[in-house]
RNA sequence: GCGCCUAUAGCUCAGAGGAUAGAGCACUGGCCUCCGGAGCCAGGAGCGCAGGUUCGAGUCCUGCUAGGCGCACCA
């Protein structure tokens, strides 16, 4: 069984391999300068093989990356360090070979050999004009690229019952889901998000039994609550409405009002969910009901559909998918010998419907509770008669929110927990999406209230933020001086050499490549460091160069620059979701 | 018992099999006649343990240890 994050593509022959394609009218500039150097290395590594020099039976896949230590140049390449073996000599005699085919001339300035065998390439100062440019040109879409081609890709989030409001792991959820989205669009994909709502089955019964007793209750103190229900007030605040919008309920036929309060129970609280969404900013294609899987035949289908094709049997007077044919643990009861389907039943159904409507990649996102249904899913999209990697299953971790250091407590049976609502409403949306996408997927987070809504430099979110209010405020005070900010065209942009203008541009550069990363590789947190770093070097900047009160040509260069370095820290926030303030 | 996740600096976390393992916080000391000091600059310390694969391992494999979570004819 699969159970990690599998890529789309592996992302590995495409970013470090021979082919780094930019599909689309407009390919990304800094990138090309990337392939460039790719070509270069593999028209070397051909001319070595010609001349006898190096002999390959064929080229491993190389990187090509940016060194941290400028000391490195501004790109280096492992290529003679993985082809050592295949050429029985040394990464350091194979990399002395390759650069002698290695022309120097053009935008490369420099090509040496350095530590175990890295080549280090040193580009002319136009290939950060072109970077600059690129921002200037694509705006609001710099970074984007085609390497999805439409491929139609849909990603399930949250999906929380709809017996209550949503928690925090639910927010987690909602901004990793919301920002992969985001991302996987900003790379071609076609992609559909969805919400399922489990409101057919047992949990609905109970809930909407709940509902009752509380109404009940209302009149009749002394009514008994089910001992399995849900305790939490936000039933009795909904059974105090449901008097009010039909106090006949009460009345109705055991059997019709069970139904009732089911369906109306339900109805509830999706359009509660969808407002905390909502206002967070998530919104969802679409919110799918398993009822209406129900209603529509759509269960008995699919068993139709599997007896056809041999994966079931029966056992126990119950109906049985055998699911270990595809490598789960256990086969799964699909029909109880009571006659009721079980839940999975109901969303290998979805599942179905999802690859009936065309997507083609399937992407859960799962709470950690859930990682033991990864096996059948994946079971079960195989026998529905598609390949193995077709759905993907994310699980994200645990969240612990501490207050003063420790952490709160939370006790879901006494109905006791901190809602997504309560949290926005305490941190703010921008804060709350912030702390969730710092990290990766998999780690259990600690998230520090008390940091979240800190107005400082301390709290990540604002240290952002203000960057972007900072660049907004240079250019307004430009503006209100007469002072237009130019465009690259018209500006001398070899004044930028100060070392934090340097890294301003060499880190605006680096957008495209990280966001084909976050996105492929499922790695949102990407985004959001490479903000922090992107901001930590503004604020350095800002620090040590000024822009206006230069002389003409510097402060037009500088405010070029500005522009671009807003543009970006833009377009990384409205990929996270978090708003960019123009004052704070 | 089986499965999943985690273990990196005092704390919270990064780290695409590669060069001297990085940030932030905390601690200490500096920087405002100047575009927003909600900022900048400078200082110490670390890969849970044991093997293995590799030219090279924080990263991959195996076995331990510790913590979190899960193993239904529940959803």
């Amino acid at each position: 069984m699969r159970t990690t994050a599998q890529p789309i593509f592996s992302p590995v022959g495409f970013l470090r391999g021979s082919s780094f394609i930019l599909g689309g009218s407009r390919m990304d500039i800094a990138s090309a300068q990337r392939e460039k150097l790719h070509r270069l290395i593999r028209e070397a590594v051909d001319k070595a093989a010609a001349s006898g020099e190096l002999t390959f039976t064929e080229i491993p896949e190389f990187v090509l990356e940016t060194p941290k230590d400028p000391n490195h140049g501004d790109f280096a390449s492992n290529v003679a360090l993985v082809s050592a073996k295949a050429a029985r000599k040394s990464p350091l005699e194979v990399a002395s070979i390759l650069v002698k085919y290695i022309p120097v001339g053009g935008f490369i300035t420099k090509v040496e050999v350095a530590g175990p065998g890295f080549i280090n390439f040193f580009l002319s100062q136009e290939w950060l004009g072109d970077i600059l440019r690129a921002v200037e040109l694509q705006g609001e879409n710099y970074g984007a690229s085609n390497y999805g081609q439409g491929e139609r890709v849909l990603l399930e989030f949250v999906s929380a019952n709809p017996v209550g409001p949503l928690n925090v792991v639910n927010a987690r959820a909602a901004a990793v889901g919301d920002t992969l989205a985001r991302l996987l669009r900003a790379c071609g994909y076609g992609v559909g998000t969805e919400f399922y709502v489990n409101d057919a089955g047992n949990q609905a019964d109970v809930f909407a039994r709940s509902l009752i007793a509380r109404c009940r209750q209302l009149i009749d103190p002394d009514y008994p609550f089910p001992e399995e229900g849900y305790p939490g007030d936000y039933v009795i605040d909904l059974a105090k409405r449901l008097l009010v919008e039909k106090p006949e309920v009460l009345e109705l036929p055991e059997e019709e009002q069970l139904a009732f309060c089911k369906r109306w129970g339900t109805d509830q609280m999706v359009a509660g969910q969808a407002a905390d969404l909502r206002g967070y900013g998530v919104e969802f294609d679409l919110w799918f009901r398993e009822r209406d899987l129900h209603a529509q035949g759509r269960l008995e289908e699919l068993i139709e559909f599997f007896r056809d094709k041999g994966h079931l049997y029966e056992e126990d007077g119950a109906l049985w998918f055998r699911s270990t044919t595809f490598g789960d643990d256990k086969d799964r009861v699909l029909i109880k010998s009571d006659g009721a389907y079980t839940y999975v039943t109901a969303d290998i159904a979805y599942h179905h419907d999802k690859l009936k409507r065309g997507y083609t990649k399937l992407i859960d996102i799962l709470g950690p509770d859930h990682h033991g249904y990864i096996g059948r899913m994946k079971a079960a999209v195989q026998a529905l008669g598609y390949g193995e990697d077709t759905l993907e299953v994310l699980i994200l971790q645990y969240v612990a929110l501490l207050r003063d250091g420790k952490p709160v407590k939370m006790s879901k049976r006494a109905g006791e927990f901190v809602t997504m609502r309560e949290l926005v409403d305490e941190v703010g949306r921008d804060a709350a999406r912030f702390f969730f996408l710092m990290r990766s997927l998999e780690s259990h987070l600690d998230f520090d209230l008390d940091l979240a809504v800190e107005q400082s430099s301390e709290n990540p979110v604002f240290y952002v933020q203000y960057a972007h209010a900072r660049i907004c405020s240079i250019l307004r005070q430009a503006e209100e001086a007469g002072i237009g900010v130019p465009t690259t065209a018209e500006v001398d942009l070899s004044l930028l050499t100060e070392e934090a203008e340097i890294n301003l541009i060499k880190k605006m550069g680096e957008l495209p490549e990280e966001i084909l990363l976050a996105a492929t590789l499922r790695e949102p947190h990407r985004i959001a460091r490479y903000a922090l770093d992107l901001a930590g070097i503004f604020h350095s900047f800002y620090t040590h160069c000024h822009v206006l009160g230069e002389e003409a040509p510097l402060r037009d260069a500088r405010l070029v620059l500005v522009k671009c370095v807003q543009t970006v820290l833009r377009r990384s926030l409205e990929l996270l979701g978090i708003s960019a303030p123009e004052q704070m």
